[in-house]
DNA sequence: ACGCCCACCTGGAGGC
DNA sequence: TGCCTCCAGGTGGGCG
């Protein structure tokens, strides 16, 4: 589920909700997901305030007021549902909610993660930033200076192909495996192409196609979260019409072509596009 | 240094 | 119904 929109979807559920609000009890209910989850995470989260929810690539990160950011990531099937009293007792505790926050006002936030792929880390403010997780991470591609000079700079020399590249957090963050694929059908460009011929033009159409299936996505998710912000509601589970991902064998819907999307494996992903509207 | 491939873990879908 | 295989939105680490 979680790309860079997902993610942004999450955060601007959770702000009001939790930003100001003080954290009075957390429940842990399982030892690790990636990796191990905090040591005394209850101590050293309860009685909190938080100041902010920021985000960097596909991390949340969830400021304390102690000095402390609660760095979360939802792998792939991580999700945050929200519920006030009354919801919470009626949606008992699966076996993958693993970590329970409850807020001074009663609200209830859980982090939900079927795979475990997702993680909970604390570090303070000052570590995040030469943290491991995050010194080598690209630039973010809805920041106004990322643009395709700034794609093209990063793709100078590299010979692997553009899908590839892109699904790699160091050329740029936040985009994986569904919006690559779109980014690319958008800007008619294969994914086969070697990413270091992506340049000039080439790059500048990239980079608007990749703001444009972003902001679009968010936008969605934004709309979809308003009616979502309920009881019970999960933050960040919409499902946008998709123009090439998972749909191969059904027709490319780009006017007057004929082709239908094919499907490819790309180190060890699947790639959706079409042969004719993508060189 | 770079590119490729696997592992991590669970669940859902589809075939037999 | 049950069992098997394949697939899934991410990414760190190990290999050549």
């Amino acid at each position: 589920m979680p790309e860079l929109p997902e993610v942004e979807t999450v955060r601007r559920g959770l702000i009001p909700r939790l930003v100001g609000r003080r954290i009075v009890r957390l429940e842990q209910r399982r030892r690790d997901l990636r990796f191990p989850l905090p040591v005394r995470f209850a101590q050293r989260v309860e009685g909190r305030t938080i100041r902010a929810i920021d985000r960097r690539a596909k991390y949340l990160l969830i400021r304390l007021d102690d000095d402390n950011t609660l760095i979360t990531h939802l792998g792939m099937s991580g999700r945050m549902t929200l519920h006030d009293a009354a919801s919470a007792a009626e949606h008992p505790f699966d076996r993958h909610d693993h970590v329970v926050f409850e807020t001074d006002a009663g609200w209830q936030v859980r982090f939900n993660d079927a795979r475990r792929f997702g993680l909970m880390l604390l570090a303070p403010d000052e570590a995040i930033a030469g943290h491991k997780l995050f010194s080598a991470l690209g630039p973010e591609p809805l920041d106004d200076v990322f643009d395709g000079a700034a794609l093209a700079g990063r793709l100078k020399g590299r010979r692997t192909p553009i899908k590839a590249a892109l699904l790699d957090q160091k050329t740029l963050v936040g985009v994986g495996n569904i919006y690559a694929c779109e980014a690319l059908f958008l800007a008619g460009i294969s994914p086969r192409r070697l990413a270091h011929t992506v340049q000039g033009e080439r790059a500048d159409r990239l980079v608007a196609a990749i703001k444009k299936v972003l902001h679009r996505s968010i936008e969605d998710g934004g709309s979809t979260l308003r009616d979502h912000v309920q009881p019970g509601g999960e933050l960040g589970y919409f499902q946008t019409r998709f123009n090439v991902y998972d749909r191969a064998g059904i027709a490319c819907p780009t006017r007057g072509c004929d082709r239908t999307v094919r499907r490819l494996v790309q180190a060890g992903r699947s790639t959706f596009y079409c042969a004719r509207c993508q060189r």
